[in-house]
DNA sequence: GATGTTGCACGTTGTTGCACGTTTGGTCGT
DNA sequence: ACGACCAAACGTGCAACAACGTGCAACATC
């Protein structure tokens, strides 16, 4: 096993376990302890995790979500864009979030569907390219880097001269009491205009963003019209639901 | 085994298994570790793959993907692509127009470059993620499909409030005569837009583009600074020099 | 014969596990 | 409740080892 590709399945670890323990990682992979103090360590220097005493918790949800997005099991959010494709109906003018979940839409439409999707994801952008039928507005600006998506006052002005049918938004977490967030303030900003002149947002999260919170607000839950997401029964799958908010 | 045969197992190993261990790749196919790692090292070098202790993982997805792609570019736009990311300067504001031969040029930028390089392509904006120096600002609007770029009015608005000290434009002509042409007529309007507030426009053409020209004039050969082409003598270029234009 | 590829040798760097002393967290006895 | 005590976890230094980059010569290719 290569080091780097240990390193990442630390962070998954993090993810889907909420914490790591060194002494169990170490005799499930047949290293010694010290390695993975060490991994830890390295890791916490970037910011990826927060040590504690015999291991390490993430560092913030949005945090560990852009970093470990690579050795993420793609299986939720698969399931969360095929769910959301079917929310765009032909014809409709439909505003797609970056992000990889909503790459995972854009990847989910059906090859012939006609319609417009706008986007500040060059990503997306780039993966609409191979549905001849939707027409794809781009809305520029800034780049960030950890993201991929256009942001700024120029983005977000753009941004406000669009009224869609449907946004589809994602977000790092969805929490009854702290509302929908995001792991940074441009980006927060960017959904908010994106959201304005929508008929309909609609939330992309995944089972694992349920119960958890980033940063930055997005927006209330009383806001959106309902939220695409994978798996069965969840806590705040219930609450949502006893606000009155779809759940898919 | 050819040698870019066996870069493209590594590239196809990468997407399929996720990683490639230059041990494991040495015995399977009766090669040295040496050759495995240097081709790595080159593949890494390309911005195709990411090197780690023990072999390689993939480049994000999105640039594997469309690096399949430009490892079809013809050796012309390489050679094209390197002679004109010289031009780019640290610090600099470089707009990049959009078509593969721009996007070659993204990819050979040197990886620690700091600059600022606006584009209307968000194949290009895509690429340019993998250079953290790099501050891309993408220019948003209607995308076209065929040519994978911005276009249409917002976008000739927005690229009008850009002062940049260089742009490298792609064109499918030029012509001593008929002067810069191009396939598309809102592509050349966009083209002209960009060009506009550019201290120098330096043109991307590899030596097949010599002496051809399309239907929508862009710009007259005297509206740019210089060429960057490939190959050695032509008819075409010496008749360029003649008139004050550099070729590179 | 120029160019590119390959394997090898060399010194350098990164990684690993162990040993040692220190810090932390919990337990036990008063 | 408080402090002594112990075990687990921690950080650091160190030696062994694996991987790395570079330079070089042999070889194939064109």
């Amino acid at each position: 096993m290569l080091a780097a590709e240990r390193r990442d399945l630390l962070l998954t670890r993090l993810r889907t376990d909420g914490k790591v323990v060194a002494k169990d990682l170490a005799a499930e992979l047949g290293l010694s302890e010290d390695s993975i103090r060490r991994d830890l360590r390295d890791l916490a220097a970037q910011g990826l995790c927060q040590k504690v005493y015999g291991g390490a918790v993430p560092a913030s949800p949005a945090v560990v979500d852009y970093a470990g997005r690579r050795a993420l099991a793609p299986e939720s959010k698969q399931e969360v864009a095929r769910r959301a494709a079917r929310l765009v109906h032909p014809g409709a003018v439909v505003v797609l979030d970056g992000g990889t979940t909503a790459l995972a839409v854009a990847g989910a439409l059906p090859a012939d569907l006609t319609c417009t999707v706008v986007t500040h994801s060059p990503t997306v952008a780039v993966a609409l390219l191979e549905h001849p039928g939707v027409e794809t507005i781009l809305i520029g600006g800034r780049i960030f880097k950890h993201s991929a998506v256009a942001c700024g006052a120029a983005a977000v002005e753009a941004a406000g001269s669009v009224s869609a049918d449907l946004f589809l938004l994602g977000v790092t977490g969805v929490h009854l009491e702290h509302g929908l967030t995001t792991g940074d303030a441009d980006e927060a900003a960017m959904k908010r205009a994106l959201s304005r002149r929508a008929a309909e947002t609609w939330v992309l999260a995944s089972a694992e963003k349920l119960g958890t919170a980033s940063a930055f607000d997005v927006l209330g839950l009383d806001d959106v019209a309902g939220i695409v997401t994978d798996g069965g029964d969840h806590e705040v799958s219930r609450g949502l639901a006893a606000r009155g908010i779809a759940v898919l």
